[in-house]
DNA sequence: CCGAGATTAGACCGATCGGTCTAGTCGGAG
DNA sequence: CTCCGACTAGACCGATCGGTCTAATCTCGG
C-alpha cells in the first residue's frame, strides 16, 4: 500500500538505525535484529536481499532524517546563513544526546566498512559530500552577506566542517559526552571562519 | 630472549597493524591473519590470550610508532612549536600515503568497537588523549613565544586538533587521498590558531 | 647428552554466521 | 466464495567464527 512504506520493513529499518549505530555492521547479527523486532527471518529476506542491502537501506533511512533537518534548519529566514548552519549541527548534537552519544552512523559505517567494501565507501562518501554541498550553499550566502572573507572557498570550508564534525562525533562516542562536538562548533564558527 | 620481543609474536603484531587497519576488527578473522603470516594457530594462542588481547597489543604496537614520531618531531629545536606540531601530522600523513590512505588505526578501531566494548573504548580514548596531551605542551610553548593568542586554551585546542585530524583521516579513507588531511592542517595552522 | 620449558603444528570443537527453503497465513480483487 | 500474490513463520543449511587440545619439535641450561 506504500503509505510510509510497509510497517514490518519500516520497523526493521528503524531498529537498524539504532542497532547499527551501537554495534556497527559486523557485530550486529541478523538474528539479533530479528529478536529485537520480533520479526521472523522469512520476513527479513522477503523485504531485503541481504544484510548488506539492509544496511544500505538503513543509510537511506538515515539520510531521510538528515534531509529533513537540513531543510528545516538551512532555510530558516530568521537566521543568518552561518547561524542556520550551526542550528543544523546543534540539532544533530541534540539527537546524538538522545542516543547516548554514540556518534554518527555515517562515520561509524564508513570507518568500519570503507576499507573492504567499495559500495559502502562510495555510498557513505556520497552522503557526506551531499551534506557538505548543502553547507557550501549556505557558506556562499554568508560570503555574499560579508560574514566570511570574500576570498574564502565555500566548498573547501564546507568539507572541512563536515570532516571535523565527524572527528568530533567519534571523540564524542569514545567519551560518551557532547564536549568535543560543542568545542568543534565553537572553534569553527567562533574563531575560525568568522573573521 | 626479549630482544625485539619474540619474532613470531612481532610478525603477528606487524601484520595486525596492516590487516586491522584495512579490515577492522570483526572483518579480520584469526585464520586470515594466520594464513597471511604463515603462523599455526597454536603459536597465536600461545602468544595471545584471545583475539581481543591481540588487537589491544596491536594498538600498543601502533603507539610505539606514535611515540617515536612524536619524540622525533616535537623536540626538534630548529622548528617553532607550531611548525613541530605540523611536522608530526605531515609525517603521519606520509605514512597514511604508504598504506594507501586507509585512515587511522585508532579512529578505525575506536569507531567500530567503542559502542560495544568498554575496554577498547577506554584504550583508544587514552591513546588519543595522550597524543593531544603532547600537542598541548607544544601549544603552551607557542603561547609563551607569542605565536598564538595569550588567552587561548592549549588543552582545548589540542583536543580539537586531534579530533579534527581523526575526522579528516576518515574522509581520507573514504576518498583514498590526502586532500582532506592537508585541507584540515592548512585550516588549523594557517587561518585559525595563528593570529 | 639429557631433560624441561617454550614454541610450533594443526586436527578438532561447539556456536554462530548469513542465507535458503517450504509450508502456512492473510487480505483483497474478481 | 475463490484464488492469488504478498507476507509470515521457522526449521534447516554449509561455512566460518574464535578457541581448545594433544602431540611433536625445538632450544638451551646443567
Amino acid at each position: 500500500m506504500e503509505t510510509t512504506t510497509h510497517t514490518t520493513k519500516q520497523r526493521l529499518l528503524d531498529a537498524g538505525l539504532e542497532l547499527l549505530l551501537e554495534h556497527g555492521y559486523h557485530d550486529l547479527g541478523v538474528q539479533t535484529l530479528l529478536a529485537a523486532t520480533g520479526t521472523p527471518k522469512g520476513s527479513f529476506y522477503h523485504h531485503f536481499e541481504s544484510k548488506e542491502d539492509f544496511a544500505l537501506q538503513v543509510v537511506d533511512q538515515y539520510m531521510v532524517g538528515v534531509h529533513g533537518a537540513l531543510d528545516a534548519c538551512l532555510s530558516n529566514p530568521d537566521r543568518a546563513p552561518l547561524q542556520r548552519m550551526r542550528d543544523f549541527f546543534e540539532a544533530t548534537a541534540e539527537s546524538y544526546r538522545g542516543e547516548g552519544y554514540l556518534g554518527c552512523l555515517l562515520g561509524g559505517l564508513g570507518q568500519e566498512l570503507s576499507g573492504v567494501n567499495d559500495v559502502f565507501a562510495q555510498k557513505i562518501e556520497g552522503c557526506i559530500s551531499y551534506i557538505a554541498g548543502r553547507m557550501a550553499v549556505c557558506l556562499a550566502e554568508a560570503q555574499d552577506a560579508g560574514d566570511i572573507a570574500p576570498d574564502a572557498d565555500p566548498v573547501g570550508l564546507s568539507n572541512l566542517l563536515v570532516d571535523c564534525w565527524e572527528g568530533a562525533a567519534l571523540r564524542s562516542r569514545l567519551r560518551r559526552n557532547e564536549q568535543p562536538l560543542e568545542a568543534m562548533l565553537d572553534f569553527y564558527f567562533g574563531s575560525a571562519v568568522t573573521r
